[in-house]
DNA sequence: GCCAACGTTGGC
DNA sequence: GCCAACGTTGGC
């Protein structure tokens, strides 16, 4: 089994709307970056568990845990020509882009915010993609030992 | 709102 | 295949 840290934006799709969500489960649709892609496509399995993390607002944090229900199938929001996440270039016979569907496991009590993450950038969480510099892909992966120790960090 | 970092595009 | 231009991400 697989960690993984996945990224969204709480203005457009935070934790409580996940929770508020039929079955606390999503599409995690409109992923428009090939090595995010290939994550979702090749490498997610059922029941991996993942890091939900808020990103672009004002406390970025680690804020719960979710599981993937759904390993990678096409994303068809790339054929609706309605949605924002609309590729022209994509062919519905070969589709380009996928997704995966999570369900929430856990809204952590206590977020982990991206400084306190920081704090332990040079021990205990050395080498956390998230924290490289520059880093802007919204699907890593998570080793063992980080995931147990930001676990930790949020009193689970 | 700014800006650094990065991925993608497209001309050559 | 190179690389400049451009668009996007995301922290601050």
């Amino acid at each position: 089994m697989k960690y993984w840290l996945l990224k969204s934006e709480p203005d457009t799709f935070g934790i409580d709307a996940l929770a508020a969500s039929p079955g606390r489960k999503t599409h995690w649709d409109g992923v428009r970056n090939y090595q995010a892609r290939n994550m979702m496509r090749d490498e997610m399995k059922r029941g991996d568990l993942a890091f939900f993390y808020h990103s672009s607002c004002a406390e970025p944090a680690v804020t719960g845990i979710v599981t993937v229900v759904r390993e990678g199938y096409p994303d068809q929001s790339a054929f609706d020509s309605r949605s924002k996440y609309f590729d022209a270039d994509s062919d519905p016979a070969a589709p380009r882009w996928f997704m995966v569907d999570v369900r929430l496991v856990r809204k952590f009590a206590h977020p982990v915010t991206l400084t306190t993450l920081r704090r332990h950038a040079e021990g205990k969480l050395k080498d956390m993609w998230l924290l490289r510099r520059g880093n802007r892909l919204s699907i890593t992966p998570v080793t063992a030992a980080h995931w147990k120790f930001i676990n930790s960090l949020a009193g689970n």
